[in-house]
Parts: structure tokens; C-alpha cells; sequence
DNA sequence: GAGTTCATGTAGACGTTGTCAACATGAAAG
DNA sequence: CTTTCATGTTGACAACGTCTACATGAACTC
């Protein structure tokens, strides 16, 4: 319209929009909540029409659905990268890694964290999403099955011992996340505790080192 | 209008409509999930007009908190009273039974427990979450601290010990909701485990009893 | 008992959102 | 050069949260 044609006018194409929109929508999750997400938002900020995001994501519930599977192959990457960095193939010593990659980097993705857990992602889960899932699960599972063959509490069922151990790091992440303790955990003592110190001791509690 | 005057018309008032609304908005997250909960939909299903709810509720979010307090207060009870029903003072015994009572609230009482941990309630929290939640960790703080002293753990900072026991339940609670472990955790022996059995072995591993 | 007060409910409006259908654009394929 | 088709735009619609002005009637006052 009143554009000066010299200037480089923006482009009718935005060239990947699709990954803009889920870099944006993680950056509005981690500043502002995951409830102050709206697709217009995301679209005024990226300076495309409204119902753009629409050619790239079904709807609001996909568009947390993709977040979520990344979020899960993250996590698995993280998960994986700790215990590899350990160099051993003690059971313990890399479960125990493999805890502490979880927890520190849900810490450090809230954004995508909270996409995974978000009731809307679990309600309505497109097949990558599971998959995504199902991969991370298994590769946990095995190397718990691993240390309880290593002797970690040889006479509880698998799957109670997969559920403990699951636990630990997904609840301290929500809990530490979300505040939820308040001055109970942190201060107790007089003083703030290391954050990486608390997730090393915290993992210890569940997988101890020997 | 048309109403015949003969039968009863609805009457003006309606009586009790703040806890009615509380009570539907439980019912509606525990059978569509929170993300259908919506205020004038709560006014429909109620007979009411559609800004009839904001005369108890300041907004969405307050109802929400609302939940949350409601949900605190009442996983209080259930901790304090499946502790209570041990007639034990064991400070292991005493604890291992409050994982046990919150665990199953959690689990017997979804829509206030997804109230608790949903965004929008942790984002703005009123007074009274706030205090009905530093009530139940006060106590369940409490207890943690006379199980160290009676030896548990003893080596790791009370904050770090607070992070761990907490997060078993809570995880645990969050994993069998949203079924995140999917097959992975039942069936894995070829069975159906007990939910029950599952519980309390689960929490058998965060407060060993002996 | 008549009049008043005020919490509670209603009616209507406004801006925002998610989503859809119809149309526009331009990069890539032929 | 023409056609195709993924990608982006425009306009519309219903639903939602929330606000304001108004209606109702239970409870209190005299």
C-alpha cells in the first residue's frame, strides 16, 4: 500500500513460519505462562495475519501437541548425553546421570516441560507424540531394569520400581518450578541452596550411587 | 413468560449457588478435563444466567483457586487422617502412612488435585491457597524432620529430604493420572497390578519402614 | 406490617479468541 | 511461460470472560 517500494518490504512468505511460531510459543510460555498462549498473539508478534498458524497447526491443541513431542526428544536427548557423559556402564552410576540430565533440563525447558504435562497435550495425543513418549519410556525403563538386576531392590515389581523412579525427577521439576514448597525447601537452613547441588543429592535419594 | 404459573418456578435465588458452582466445575474437570471448564457453561448446566458466576467469583482464575484452597484443605485431611488411623507414633510408621493417604486422595479426588497444580491457579495465588498450603506442608515438613531424627537419611540436608518425599506422591499421582508411563508400568509382568498394592509399595520405597 | 437495604441474579454489550471458508500470492515444477 | 499448490490474507462466526446497568426478593428496621 503506502509502503516505499525501495525499502525491503517484508516478504509474502515468511520462509518457516512453523518453527517461528513454536520458538515464539516456547518464549511466551517461559515469560508469561503457558495460559497467556494464543495463536493471534503469536501471530501479531511474528508479524503474519491471524489465522496463519492455522496452514501449520490444526489447532491451539496441536500446536501443544508438537511442543510436547519435542520436548519429549529433548528430554530423551538430555537423558541420553548425561549418561554417555559418565563413561561408565555401572547401571547405577548411569541411571543415576540419566535422573539428573531429566531433572536439570526440565529445569532449564520449562517451556517445553509444561507443554508436555499440560491437559490438553495428554487429552488428545497424535501418534508422534506417543511414539516420542513411548521412546524416552523405554530407554528409562531399560536401564532401571538394569539396576535392579544390579541389585536395586530386587524383590519390588518393575513396575513399581519404574514408577518411583519416574517420580522423582518429574515431581521435583513441578515442584521446584511451580514453587509449590516456598520457604519450606529453600532458606530452611538459612541459606539458599545450590540449585545443581539439590538435583545431584536430590537423584542420590532415589538411585543411590552404591 | 409461557410458564405455567401452577408448577414451581424456579425460584430467583438459588440458594447456595457458590458451592454448587465448586461442584459442578469438579464434576465437569473430572469427566471432560479442566480444559472444558468454562464459566458459562457452568452457568447453563446450573439454570442460571450466564454472568451469574461472576458474582461469587471474581473471575475464572478465582474459581480455579478456589478449587486449589478447597483441594489443599481437603488432601490435609487426608494426610492428618490415614496418619491418624496408624495409632502409631513411629515417625516412620506416621509418615509412610501420609504418603499413602495423599497419594490415594490424589487419585480419588482428580479435578481438585489438577485445580492445585493447573498454571493459571500457581501464577496468581490468593491468601488463602497460599496459606492452606504452607498449612499441609508445615505438617507434612514436620513429619519429614521427625523421621530424620529417628534416623532417615540422616546425612542429607532436611530441604533436599522435604524435595524427595514430596516428589514420589505428587509424581507418582501426576504419571497414573495422565497414564504418561502408558504400558510401560502395568501389564508389565503380564498383569494388571492393584492399585492399592501399587501405592503402598511405591511409597514404601520413599519412607522405608524400617 | 410497610419500607428500605443489599446480596444475588439477569440482560445486554464489548473485545478477544479459535476456527473456518474464500481468495491472493508467488516459488517451484512442467 | 504456464500451471500448480503450499503458504499467507481477509472476513466472518460462535463462544468465551468480563463489565455495566437493571431486576428481584430475603432480611432487617422502624
Amino acid at each position: 500500500m503506502n509502503e516505499p517500494v525501495t525499502s525491503q518490504a517484508k516478504p509474502y512468505h515468511h520462509g518457516n513460519l512453523a518453527d517461528a511460531i513454536l520458538a515464539r510459543a516456547a518464549q511466551i510460555i517461559d515469560q508469561q505462562g503457558i495460559e497467556a498462549l494464543t495463536l493471534r498473539g503469536i501471530a501479531r508478534d511474528l508479524g503474519v495475519s491471524h489465522s496463519a498458524p492455522n496452514r501449520h497447526f490444526r489447532n491451539k491443541a496441536a500446536l501443544l501437541s508438537a511442543l510436547a513431542t519435542d520436548g519429549w526428544l529433548k528430554a530423551h536427548e538430555a537423558t541420553l548425553q548425561e549418561a554417555a557423559a559418565t563413561g561408565s556402564d555401572n547401571p547405577h552410576v548411569v541411571l543415576n546421570a540419566m535422573g539428573r540430565g531429566y531433572l536439570r533440563w526440565a529445569l532449564e525447558n520449562r517451556a517445553l516441560f509444561k507443554a508436555i504435562f499440560h491437559p490438553d497435550v495428554s487429552r488428545q495425543a497424535s501418534n508422534e507424540l506417543i511414539e516420542a513418549n513411548r521412546q524416552f519410556s523405554a530407554t528409562v525403563r531399560a536401564a532401571i531394569e538394569a539396576t535392579q538386576r544390579d541389585g536395586r531392590h530386587p524383590e519390588v515389581p518393575l513396575s513399581v520400581l519404574t514408577l518411583f523412579t519416574n517420580s522423582v525427577p518429574m515431581g521435583a521439576a513441578v515442584l521446584l518450578m511451580d514453587n509449590v514448597l516456598g520457604e519450606e525447601l529453600f532458606g530452611a537452613e538459612g541459606q539458599v541452596m545450590d540449585l545443581e547441588s539439590l538435583i545431584t543429592q536430590v537423584i542420590d535419594l532415589v538411585v543411590p550411587l552404591r
